[in-house]
DNA sequence: GCGATACGAACCTGTGCCGTTTCGTAACTG
DNA sequence: CAGTTACGAAACGGCACAGGTTCGTATCGC
């Protein structure tokens, strides 16, 4: 974050915005490639975005902070919703997840990052920031929908949550039930769903 | 494996199944530390276990073979079922999932395996007879709830594993909702599902 | 006892990363 | 122009640890 927009201008040559960009973007390929985060090294990184080791270590302290802003670029903004009903926006936030939502590489990223986060209440509450506003789109909807009817009113809106994304992040992650198509799986889910959800 | 039980009985001194034992506990004990699979090593294991390097070696090819068959160790049968109800079943198989199950380690191995096994089909492939066991018994309490009426007769049997399974074991690898308990989950989900899964 | 095998410890050789610094060059300000 | 900062490449010393083998000892059947 450069301080304000009209910061004073630092003398000197400015950071070049390209290197930024290559620099976060080795660290999500290597990850998409399986490199696991204890394996992910600065090395790697700057060699695999053609740029010096002194480079990264100008711009983050250590893998840590790197680590964090670059799944941090992955937090796009969700897709437009349509608003007409709750089953069609819940399907196409469900959708979002995998290879053709906001980057193609976070399924595969999700897996090397897995056992770092569950390593301790720390280092998972350490990307809650990046997490929580992808699930905070679900969590509206849901709540629209019992607003307005189209879901049971006393809905435990967390638990819902969690039977919602659970198994579609299952099946992307690995390909937990090898019969399933993790691309229809939005809807399959949604609809064996609702039935119970719906008031009636 | 040895062989058979009357097997010809080698010559010299045999094989310690202490030793065997020692190897094994080690190899999951690191992981259920957090050691991806990656950073595990023979030689971590081996000062785990107090044993020396060549005496795994001499066992097992390779950090992959003694992963496999450490994995396969904790497939242990799940637990009696009362086979009153199929809600109640299913409730029972799906807390096993968790500390509380067959192997305390298990929530904790998980995470640590999830790359290496979404690294490539063959890694994934090479599990699912660990895997699918577990898993074929829950798709039979489904089948026996469809064929006695408990269920809906018409039900995805896969589809419902996945939205039954999904969401537990994400809640227990990495506590993706912060707001759910995971031991009260297996009969949160069940009832929120069983509304939709049954006739009426 | 004997031969045969298993055992733990120690050793060998190689690889890789860390975090920092130094270099010559490039980009920008005033 | 001079002054300042960024850049890639390379090198730094240091450390950790990998996979595999060797060695003296321990434990077995006969």
């Amino acid at each position: 974050m450069p301080a304000l927009e009209d910061a004073p201008r630092a003398p000197g040559r400015p950071r070049s915005v390209r290197v930024d960009e290559a620099i976060v973007s080795a660290t999500l390929d290597l990850l998409a490639e399986g490199t696991t985060v204890d394996v992910l090294s600065i090395e790697a990184i700057a060699s695999r975005a053609g740029v010096g080791k002194a480079t990264i270590y100008r711009r983050w302290p250590g893998k840590e902070a790197l680590l964090h802003d670059a799944l941090a670029t992955l937090k796009l903004p969700g897709p437009e919703l349509a608003g007409e009903s709750v089953r069609d926006d819940l399907i196409a936030l469900l959708s979002q997840v995998g290879p053709t939502g906001h980057d193609p590489r976070f399924p595969k990223i999700l897996p090397c990052i897995l056992p770092h986060l569950s390593r301790s209440p720390e280092h998972y509450q350490a990307y809650q920031d990046i997490i929580e506003p992808r699930r905070n789109r679900v969590r509206q909807v849901l709540r629209r929908g019992v607003a307005n009817g189209e879901l049971r009113a006393d809905l435990d809106i967390e638990l819902t949550m969690a039977v919602l994304i659970g198994p579609i992040l299952m099946q992307r992650v690995v390909r937990w039930h090898p019969d399933l198509d993790a691309d229809k799986m939005p809807e399959q889910v949604v609809d064996l769903l609702m039935a119970g959800i719906a008031p009636h």
